[in-house]
DNA sequence: TTACGATCTGTAGCGGCTACAGATACAAGG
DNA sequence: CCTTGTATCTGTAGCCGCTACAGATCGTAA
Protein backbone atom coordinates (compact mmCIF):
# COMPACT_ATOMS: atom_id res chain seq x y z
CA UNK A 1 0.00 0.00 0.00
CA UNK A 2 2.81 2.35 0.75
CA UNK A 3 4.15 1.63 -2.65
CA UNK A 4 0.83 2.44 -4.25
CA UNK A 5 0.27 5.68 -2.40
CA UNK A 6 3.91 6.56 -2.20
CA UNK A 7 3.65 7.38 1.51
CA UNK A 8 6.38 6.21 3.82
CA UNK A 9 4.33 4.62 6.59
CA UNK A 10 5.32 4.26 10.20
CA UNK A 11 8.40 2.62 11.61
CA UNK A 12 7.78 0.05 14.28
CA UNK A 13 8.58 2.46 17.09
CA UNK A 14 6.05 4.94 15.79
CA UNK A 15 3.45 2.19 15.40
CA UNK A 16 4.16 1.15 18.96
CA UNK A 17 3.72 4.67 20.28
CA UNK A 18 0.52 5.21 18.36
CA UNK A 19 -1.13 1.95 19.33
CA UNK A 20 0.30 1.39 22.78
CA UNK A 21 1.49 -2.05 21.73
CA UNK A 22 5.05 -2.90 22.70
CA UNK A 23 7.55 -3.17 19.85
CA UNK A 24 8.51 -6.72 20.75
CA UNK A 25 4.85 -7.62 20.93
CA UNK A 26 4.20 -6.22 17.47
CA UNK A 27 6.95 -8.42 16.05
CA UNK A 28 5.56 -11.32 18.06
CA UNK A 29 2.11 -10.78 16.54
CA UNK A 30 3.67 -10.83 13.11
CA UNK A 31 5.47 -14.06 13.88
CA UNK A 32 2.32 -15.83 15.04
CA UNK A 33 0.45 -14.38 12.09
CA UNK A 34 -1.97 -12.18 13.95
CA UNK A 35 -0.59 -9.21 12.06
CA UNK A 36 0.26 -9.47 8.33
CA UNK A 37 3.84 -8.84 7.31
CA UNK A 38 4.36 -5.17 6.62
CA UNK A 39 6.41 -3.71 3.80
CA UNK A 40 10.07 -2.99 4.39
CA UNK A 41 12.41 -0.14 3.69
CA UNK A 42 15.33 -0.86 1.40
CA UNK A 43 17.41 -1.51 4.48
CA UNK A 44 14.87 -3.95 5.83
CA UNK A 45 13.03 -1.95 8.48
CA UNK A 46 9.31 -2.57 8.81
CA UNK A 47 6.92 0.06 7.50
CA UNK A 48 3.36 0.09 8.70
CA UNK A 49 0.34 1.65 7.05
CA UNK A 50 -3.00 2.70 8.45
CA UNK A 51 -4.49 -0.74 7.93
CA UNK A 52 -1.82 -2.25 10.12
CA UNK A 53 -2.41 0.30 12.85
CA UNK A 54 -6.14 -0.32 12.69
CA UNK A 55 -5.59 -4.02 13.09
CA UNK A 56 -3.19 -3.47 15.95
CA UNK A 57 -5.75 -1.29 17.69
CA UNK A 58 -8.28 -4.05 17.22
CA UNK A 59 -5.99 -6.63 18.75
CA UNK A 60 -5.12 -4.35 21.61
CA UNK A 61 -8.74 -3.60 22.36
CA UNK A 62 -9.60 -7.28 22.35
CA UNK A 63 -6.66 -8.09 24.61
CA UNK A 64 -7.73 -5.32 26.96
CA UNK A 65 -11.15 -6.93 27.00
CA UNK A 66 -9.55 -10.22 27.96
CA UNK A 67 -9.96 -12.10 24.70
CA UNK A 68 -7.28 -14.70 24.10
CA UNK A 69 -5.14 -14.53 20.99
CA UNK A 70 -6.99 -17.60 19.77
CA UNK A 71 -10.31 -15.81 20.07
CA UNK A 72 -8.85 -12.73 18.44
CA UNK A 73 -7.56 -14.83 15.59
CA UNK A 74 -11.09 -16.18 15.11
CA UNK A 75 -12.58 -12.70 15.17
CA UNK A 76 -10.01 -11.41 12.71
CA UNK A 77 -10.56 -14.32 10.39
CA UNK A 78 -14.25 -13.62 10.36
CA UNK A 79 -13.61 -9.95 9.73
CA UNK A 80 -11.08 -10.74 6.99
CA UNK A 81 -13.30 -13.19 5.17
CA UNK A 82 -16.28 -10.90 5.63
CA UNK A 83 -18.50 -13.95 5.81
CA UNK A 84 -19.32 -13.70 9.47
CA UNK A 85 -22.75 -12.97 10.72
CA UNK A 86 -23.48 -10.74 13.60
CA UNK A 87 -24.78 -13.63 15.65
CA UNK A 88 -21.48 -15.50 15.30
CA UNK A 89 -19.73 -12.57 16.87
CA UNK A 90 -22.47 -12.16 19.43
CA UNK A 91 -22.06 -15.78 20.49
CA UNK A 92 -18.35 -15.37 21.03
CA UNK A 93 -18.93 -12.24 23.02
CA UNK A 94 -21.53 -13.88 25.24
CA UNK A 95 -19.26 -16.86 25.88
CA UNK A 96 -16.47 -14.55 26.78
CA UNK A 97 -18.76 -12.52 28.98
CA UNK A 98 -19.70 -15.68 30.86
CA UNK A 99 -16.02 -16.39 31.52
CA UNK A 100 -15.53 -12.88 32.78
CA UNK A 101 -18.51 -13.23 35.11
CA UNK A 102 -17.09 -16.44 36.47
CA UNK A 103 -13.74 -14.85 37.14
CA UNK A 104 -15.51 -11.96 38.79
CA UNK A 105 -17.34 -14.29 41.14
CA UNK A 106 -14.12 -16.10 42.00
CA UNK A 107 -12.31 -12.88 42.69
CA UNK A 108 -15.12 -11.59 44.87
CA UNK A 109 -14.86 -14.67 46.97
CA UNK A 110 -11.12 -14.22 47.27
CA UNK A 111 -11.63 -10.65 48.30
CA UNK A 112 -14.04 -11.73 51.00
CA UNK A 113 -11.72 -14.40 52.39
CA UNK A 114 -8.67 -12.16 52.32
CA UNK A 115 -10.55 -9.38 54.08
CA UNK A 116 -11.72 -11.79 56.73
CA UNK A 117 -8.21 -13.10 57.25
CA UNK A 118 -6.80 -9.62 57.52
CA UNK A 119 -9.51 -8.56 59.95
CA UNK A 120 -8.79 -11.45 62.26
CA UNK A 121 -5.17 -10.49 62.52
CA UNK A 122 -4.17 -8.84 65.75
CA UNK A 123 -1.12 -7.23 64.16
CA UNK A 124 0.94 -8.44 67.07
CA UNK A 125 4.69 -8.07 67.02
CA UNK A 126 5.27 -11.53 68.43
CA UNK A 127 5.50 -14.64 66.29
CA UNK A 128 2.32 -16.51 65.52
CA UNK A 129 -0.47 -15.31 63.31
CA UNK A 130 -4.08 -16.24 62.66
CA UNK A 131 -3.57 -15.72 58.94
CA UNK A 132 -0.92 -18.41 58.76
CA UNK A 133 -3.08 -20.59 60.96
CA UNK A 134 -6.02 -20.11 58.63
CA UNK A 135 -3.89 -20.95 55.64
CA UNK A 136 -2.84 -24.21 57.22
CA UNK A 137 -6.44 -25.32 57.56
CA UNK A 138 -7.39 -27.75 54.82
CA UNK A 139 -10.73 -26.23 53.83
CA UNK A 140 -11.44 -22.94 52.16
CA UNK A 141 -14.10 -21.26 54.26
CA UNK A 142 -17.26 -19.83 52.77
CA UNK A 143 -17.17 -21.88 49.62
CA UNK B 1 9.62 -39.22 59.90
CA UNK B 2 8.26 -42.36 58.35
CA UNK B 3 11.36 -44.14 59.40
CA UNK B 4 11.07 -42.89 62.96
CA UNK B 5 7.42 -43.73 63.38
CA UNK B 6 7.55 -46.76 61.18
CA UNK B 7 4.43 -45.69 59.26
CA UNK B 8 4.39 -46.04 55.51
CA UNK B 9 3.10 -42.64 54.50
CA UNK B 10 1.20 -41.79 51.33
CA UNK B 11 2.22 -42.45 47.77
CA UNK B 12 2.09 -39.47 45.47
CA UNK B 13 -1.27 -40.50 44.01
CA UNK B 14 -2.80 -40.71 47.47
CA UNK B 15 -1.30 -37.34 48.40
CA UNK B 16 -2.74 -35.92 45.22
CA UNK B 17 -6.20 -37.27 45.96
CA UNK B 18 -6.14 -36.04 49.52
CA UNK B 19 -4.95 -32.54 48.75
CA UNK B 20 -6.48 -31.97 45.36
CA UNK B 21 -3.07 -31.08 43.96
CA UNK B 22 -2.20 -32.73 40.66
CA UNK B 23 0.56 -35.35 40.75
CA UNK B 24 2.68 -33.52 38.21
CA UNK B 25 2.23 -30.34 40.18
CA UNK B 26 3.40 -32.00 43.40
CA UNK B 27 6.59 -33.09 41.66
CA UNK B 28 6.91 -29.63 40.20
CA UNK B 29 6.65 -28.08 43.67
CA UNK B 30 9.38 -30.39 44.86
CA UNK B 31 11.58 -29.42 41.95
CA UNK B 32 11.23 -25.71 42.62
CA UNK B 33 11.70 -26.33 46.32
CA UNK B 34 8.29 -25.29 47.53
CA UNK B 35 7.84 -28.76 48.96
CA UNK B 36 10.71 -30.56 50.74
CA UNK B 37 11.88 -33.83 49.28
CA UNK B 38 9.92 -36.69 50.78
CA UNK B 39 11.32 -40.04 51.82
CA UNK B 40 11.35 -42.84 49.28
CA UNK B 41 10.45 -46.48 49.28
CA UNK B 42 13.23 -48.93 48.60
CA UNK B 43 12.18 -48.91 44.97
CA UNK B 44 12.34 -45.13 44.82
CA UNK B 45 8.70 -44.07 45.07
CA UNK B 46 7.93 -40.94 47.07
CA UNK B 47 6.34 -41.37 50.47
CA UNK B 48 4.60 -38.43 52.04
CA UNK B 49 3.82 -37.88 55.70
CA UNK B 50 1.27 -35.64 57.37
CA UNK B 51 3.63 -32.68 57.39
CA UNK B 52 3.93 -32.85 53.64
CA UNK B 53 0.18 -33.00 53.20
CA UNK B 54 -0.26 -30.05 55.54
CA UNK B 55 2.20 -28.04 53.52
CA UNK B 56 0.55 -29.04 50.29
CA UNK B 57 -2.79 -27.93 51.65
CA UNK B 58 -1.22 -24.64 52.59
CA UNK B 59 0.17 -24.11 49.12
CA UNK B 60 -3.11 -25.09 47.53
CA UNK B 61 -5.09 -22.72 49.70
CA UNK B 62 -2.73 -19.88 48.91
CA UNK B 63 -2.89 -20.63 45.18
CA UNK B 64 -6.67 -20.73 45.40
CA UNK B 65 -6.48 -17.31 47.02
CA UNK B 66 -4.41 -16.09 44.12
CA UNK B 67 -1.03 -15.82 45.81
CA UNK B 68 1.91 -16.35 43.48
CA UNK B 69 4.40 -19.09 44.18
CA UNK B 70 6.88 -16.36 45.05
CA UNK B 71 4.54 -15.01 47.70
CA UNK B 72 3.87 -18.50 48.95
CA UNK B 73 7.57 -19.15 49.19
CA UNK B 74 7.90 -16.03 51.33
CA UNK B 75 5.03 -17.09 53.56
CA UNK B 76 6.44 -20.57 53.95
CA UNK B 77 9.88 -19.25 54.75
CA UNK B 78 8.42 -17.09 57.46
CA UNK B 79 6.44 -20.00 58.81
CA UNK B 80 9.47 -22.30 58.63
CA UNK B 81 11.81 -19.91 60.38
CA UNK B 82 9.10 -19.05 62.91
CA UNK B 83 10.53 -15.57 63.14
CA UNK B 84 7.70 -13.81 61.34
CA UNK B 85 5.43 -11.39 63.09
CA UNK B 86 1.76 -11.21 62.51
CA UNK B 87 2.08 -7.77 60.97
CA UNK B 88 4.51 -9.08 58.32
CA UNK B 89 1.88 -11.51 57.21
CA UNK B 90 -0.83 -8.93 57.51
CA UNK B 91 1.10 -6.62 55.22
CA UNK B 92 1.46 -9.29 52.55
CA UNK B 93 -2.21 -10.07 52.78
CA UNK B 94 -3.23 -6.44 52.45
CA UNK B 95 -0.95 -5.97 49.45
CA UNK B 96 -2.43 -9.02 47.85
CA UNK B 97 -5.93 -7.86 48.67
CA UNK B 98 -5.21 -4.60 46.91
CA UNK B 99 -4.16 -6.51 43.80
CA UNK B 100 -7.33 -8.54 43.92
CA UNK B 101 -9.42 -5.39 44.23
CA UNK B 102 -7.69 -3.93 41.23
CA UNK B 103 -8.33 -7.03 39.16
CA UNK B 104 -11.93 -6.94 40.30
CA UNK B 105 -12.33 -3.38 39.13
CA UNK B 106 -10.77 -4.22 35.76
CA UNK B 107 -13.00 -7.21 35.29
CA UNK B 108 -16.09 -5.22 36.20
CA UNK B 109 -15.24 -2.73 33.53
CA UNK B 110 -14.77 -5.53 31.02
CA UNK B 111 -18.09 -6.96 31.98
CA UNK B 112 -19.76 -3.62 31.44
CA UNK B 113 -18.18 -3.08 28.02
CA UNK B 114 -18.88 -6.61 26.85
CA UNK B 115 -22.50 -6.35 27.94
CA UNK B 116 -22.86 -3.08 26.13
CA UNK B 117 -21.36 -4.53 22.96
CA UNK B 118 -23.59 -7.56 23.12
CA UNK B 119 -26.66 -5.42 23.72
CA UNK B 120 -25.96 -3.29 20.67
CA UNK B 121 -25.85 -6.33 18.46
CA UNK B 122 -28.88 -6.84 16.28
CA UNK B 123 -28.14 -10.54 15.88
CA UNK B 124 -28.67 -10.17 12.18
CA UNK B 125 -27.86 -13.01 9.85
CA UNK B 126 -26.23 -10.79 7.29
CA UNK B 127 -22.58 -9.81 7.38
CA UNK B 128 -21.59 -6.73 9.33
CA UNK B 129 -21.71 -6.35 13.06
CA UNK B 130 -21.60 -3.48 15.53
CA UNK B 131 -19.38 -5.54 17.82
CA UNK B 132 -16.67 -5.80 15.22
CA UNK B 133 -17.16 -2.15 14.43
CA UNK B 134 -16.75 -1.25 18.08
CA UNK B 135 -13.63 -3.33 18.33
CA UNK B 136 -12.08 -1.48 15.45
CA UNK B 137 -12.49 1.84 17.22
CA UNK B 138 -9.21 2.98 18.74
CA UNK B 139 -10.48 4.00 22.18
CA UNK B 140 -11.91 1.86 24.93
CA UNK B 141 -15.15 3.52 25.94
CA UNK B 142 -15.95 4.28 29.57
CA UNK B 143 -12.42 4.27 30.81
C1' DT C 1 32.00 11.02 8.40
C1' DT C 2 30.85 9.98 12.50
C1' DA C 3 28.04 9.18 16.06
C1' DC C 4 23.98 7.59 18.08
C1' DG C 5 19.65 5.84 18.26
C1' DA C 6 16.32 2.76 16.14
C1' DT C 7 15.62 -1.48 14.28
C1' DC C 8 16.98 -6.08 12.78
C1' DT C 9 17.13 -11.53 13.69
C1' DG C 10 17.30 -15.25 16.62
C1' DT C 11 17.04 -17.36 20.90
C1' DA C 12 16.00 -17.99 25.67
C1' DG C 13 13.45 -16.94 29.71
C1' DC C 14 9.24 -15.94 32.67
C1' DG C 15 5.16 -18.29 35.65
C1' DG C 16 2.70 -22.24 36.66
C1' DC C 17 1.85 -25.78 35.24
C1' DT C 18 0.72 -29.99 31.83
C1' DA C 19 1.83 -33.71 28.70
C1' DC C 20 4.30 -36.80 26.95
C1' DA C 21 7.92 -41.16 26.43
C1' DG C 22 10.10 -44.94 28.06
C1' DA C 23 11.66 -47.22 32.11
C1' DT C 24 10.65 -49.18 36.85
C1' DA C 25 7.90 -50.29 41.11
C1' DC C 26 4.23 -52.23 43.46
C1' DA C 27 -0.09 -54.97 44.73
C1' DA C 28 -3.38 -58.56 43.71
C1' DG C 29 -4.66 -62.85 41.50
C1' DG C 30 -3.54 -67.34 39.81
C1' DC D 1 6.65 -67.54 42.26
C1' DC D 2 4.89 -65.37 38.20
C1' DT D 3 2.04 -62.51 35.69
C1' DT D 4 -0.67 -58.66 34.89
C1' DG D 5 -2.06 -54.15 35.35
C1' DT D 6 -1.69 -49.93 37.48
C1' DA D 7 1.20 -46.43 39.77
C1' DT D 8 5.19 -44.06 39.78
C1' DC D 9 9.74 -42.82 38.12
C1' DT D 10 12.99 -39.34 35.36
C1' DG D 11 13.66 -36.13 31.92
C1' DT D 12 12.24 -33.17 28.49
C1' DA D 13 9.24 -30.35 25.81
C1' DG D 14 5.11 -27.70 25.24
C1' DC D 15 1.42 -24.27 26.53
C1' DC D 16 0.27 -18.76 26.59
C1' DG D 17 1.54 -14.16 25.90
C1' DC D 18 4.80 -11.91 26.09
C1' DT D 19 9.69 -9.89 27.50
C1' DA D 20 14.62 -9.63 27.44
C1' DC D 21 18.58 -10.17 25.85
C1' DA D 22 22.95 -10.27 22.21
C1' DG D 23 25.13 -8.84 18.40
C1' DA D 24 24.48 -6.97 13.87
C1' DT D 25 22.66 -3.49 10.74
C1' DC D 26 19.92 0.72 9.39
C1' DG D 27 18.75 5.57 9.40
C1' DT D 28 19.47 10.32 10.39
C1' DA D 29 21.28 14.68 12.18
C1' DA D 30 25.46 17.34 13.09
Amino acid sequence: MDRITGTRGYAIGEASRRTGVNIETIRYYERIEILPRPGRTQGGNRQYGHEHLKRLFFVKRCRDLGFSLGEIRALLEMADRRDFTCSDVHAMTITHLANVKKKLADLKRLERVLKKMAAECSLGEVPGCPIIDTLFEPELPAK
